[in-house]
DNA sequence: TGCTAATGATTAGGCATGCTAACTAATTTG
DNA sequence: CAAATTAGTTAGCATGCCTAATCATTAGCA
């Protein structure tokens, strides 16, 4: 139990402190980690609708309205009517978004490099991590 | 690289996940992570400042005005000036403060167990990534 | 066919968390 | 003692999240 009690402890700190500094690195690159992953996400999906969007980022219709609000109003997706249902909403991206999410991941790639060789965690070690969090969550 | 991709990608994504499953679970607790993180790190400083507060949770000074507010408000933490330097705030735990901080050490407790249980990995795989994990930050 | 259900999305409104810039009050220092 | 420094606060903004209510459209059924 102590030791369960210590895990959590520091788990959420770090939850914490991670987001705290995923949040102020991404401030210097003009597009913020809800979008991105939103736009990862729309990348993934064809012709991609609010509610499938909002499902596999796990959060509600109006949330993801939000967003989309603000990645078409960066010109990163547009957002169009389906022609058969027009309550629908279909998300594709744009040349200037896909090449928004490819510099990103370039960026993270180049980021995660630095913190590897910083950690001094092997490759490994770090896979095992990733691995077991996310059978955590 | 691309493994350091691959990893970032789920790191992210991961944080993310973890950032909003928190939220929700806090949702129902009464209580916010900042608040909480605030809280815990108070109860460990004796005669805790503002100015202290703040480097430890790693934010400006206006953040911590905020959820010192918040956690004076709601009876958690009294804010009494210092005697021998009045520009200063000392902080400290109320019992009210210190039973919600204990309620939560006990229901995070609780909570890791299962997620640990569900998961399926050793204690040992636990501590091997949030090691890891704090290492990387 | 035509009314009602259900569905997809948006709007309105609120809260939490974070920031910067500008300010006040108090203390230090030259 | 005046000027600089330090501790905090206030004001104002952006992001991200929520619920409740609403709108438009489509589907279902008597």
């Amino acid at each position: 139990m102590i030791d369960s009690e210590l895990h959590e402890t520091r788990l959420s700190a770090l939850i914490l402190a991670l987001e705290r500094s995923l949040r102020r690195s991404y401030h210097t690159s003009q597009i913020t980690p809800a979008r991105l992953s939103a736009l990862h996400t729309i990348s993934g999906i064809r012709r991609c609708t609010i509610g499938q969007l909002a499902q596999a980022e796990q959060v509600t219709a109006p949330t993801i309205t939000g967003i989309v609000d603000a990645l078409v109003k960066s010109s990163l997706i547009v957002r169009s009517p389906d022609q058969s249902d027009r309550r629908i909403s279909r998300l594709e991206l744009t040349d200037s978004g896909r090449s928004v999410l490819e510099e990103w991941y370039a960026w993270r790639a180049d980021r995660i490099e630095e913190k590897i060789a910083e950690s001094g965690l092997s490759d490994s070690e770090v896979e095992q991590s990733v691995n077991a969090l996310s059978r955590l969550i």
